[in-house]
DNA sequence: TGTCCAATTTGGTCAGACCAATTTTTGCTG
DNA sequence: CAGCAAAAATTGGTCTGACCAAATTGGACA
């Protein structure tokens, strides 16, 4: 699944993923470096380097006389895109989840954004808007700019620790749906009621106008979401038959 | 700052920390393996691992040629905790971010959890928040129930992402704020009046009011954790004076 | 001055060794 | 046979020194 470049890289990989795959019980002794070094036919020292970035994960928990799996739900969020990957399909439990969760948090820092944000930010982000607005309908080609205006959002509100955590369920997340080739399909209005929500909210500087509206949009796209997802199962149970 | 039991984790943080303290710019050269062993006079692979977890951390990059530093804001969650040690004082922005964000993910979470709770769970919830009432305004007594309430919440709610990201700002915070000797003081009905509405929400199963009882609770215990630092501040000012 | 090639540096990996802490086995004793 | 203490084996932590491939650097050449 990794295109890891490194054997260590390698390495950490495919024992995540199997500790991912519940191969190991929790509190389980997992096995021995030098064990592990003989199974991969690699060297200790470039096991060790693997077994590190586990402990990093928060997958293991390594100390003289022996490492030790720990439980899923201690693990660092960084383990989020390994899990999604294990299947081909996404999970749509974990997906809604993910958009759940990222919906809130966005809807906080558009809240944030709009309180906080100078004369010139407001401008810009109206100018923004406007330009989105003009593409109309068109979801595959406002994506770019939609992300700009996200990752303006985040800037103005300057929220080091929503950032962070988006960087983490961004680069574990994003890429992966969009590699899924799952397409969700808004309501027809719902981009352009959006945009006028935000735009409103700037003029009046309403935060709790902006948060509402980004945590509606992220309402409508986890259906949409899910929608798409069941019609491309649909369409893998057609294939396989 | 971190009692660092190997060598490895000891240089790591020593390293990490020097990055975090801006003592290299973004994408400028990280000293070489060789470099680092001399200085820390170890062995490169000590160094080695301590430069695998820096790179689980998104601090550097590392690739054949030389690893180079990235830029903090495309780091892991898991630097807040040693970005929060830096400095004796926690930094009273980071905290309120820390809060805000931490308040959305609760809300959500008590959202879905009364949304979603088996009547069994409904009637254990309303329990424990009975047994915290009855502690009247005793903050101090109540913490713990109320992190076990927090837990059960979380547990019914079995949102994986939330959980995850809860583990990280947790471990990296929580016991942070505990330590700082950061005592807030908050309102004395703000409790009673929580519980009340959380009880209500459990009886009509209207998660929007528990998400904003919650939500309010949390910018509440941020007006006072604010003020309980600045209060803090003053006192150490005193004290040096 | 600009470009291309060689020397150097750097990360990636390996092998073998030693120590200290832990775990497991062994064997003795009550 | 149960309980326990000592011995043996295992395991992680670290070091040394070596080799390779990729990247960087520096200098020679056009």
């Amino acid at each position: 699944m990794s295109v890891a470049t490194t054997i260590s890289h390698e390495i950490a990989g495919i024992l995540r993923d199997e500790i991912l795959r519940q191969q190991y019980r929790s509190g389980e002794r997992f096995p021995s470096e030098r064990d592990l070094a003989a199974r991969f036919d690699a060297s200790r020292g470039a096991v060790r380097e693997a077994l590190s970035q586990l402990e990093q994960l928060g997958l293991i928990r390594v100390h003289p006389g022996g490492a030790r799996v720990q439980n899923l739900d201690s693990a660092s969020i960084a383990v989020l895109g390994p899990l999604m990957a294990l299947d081909d399909a996404p999970d749509p439990v974990l997906v809604d989840q993910f958009l759940q969760t990222f919906g809130v948090l966005t809807a906080l820092t558009a809240k944030t954004a709009v309180l906080s944000a100078s004369k010139e930010q407001i401008i810009q982000l109206k100018s923004m808007i406007m330009a989105l607005a003009e593409l109309e309908n068109d979801f595959e080609a406002m994506q770019p700019q939609w992300r700009e205006l996200l990752v303006m959002l985040s800037t103005i509100a300057d929220n080091l620790v929503i950032r962070l955590i988006g960087n983490d369920l961004k680069t574990q997340f994003v890429d992966q749906m969009m590699n899924s080739g799952i397409q969700p399909v808004l309501k027809e209005n719902a981009m352009p009621q959006l945009f006028s929500k935000l735009r409103v909210s700037l003029n009046t500087r309403d935060g709790e106008l902006a948060a509402a509206a980004m945590q509606l949009h992220f309402d409508e796209l986890r259906l949409a979401v899910q929608e798409a997802i069941s019609f491309r199962d649909k369409g893998l149970q057609k294939q396989a038959v």
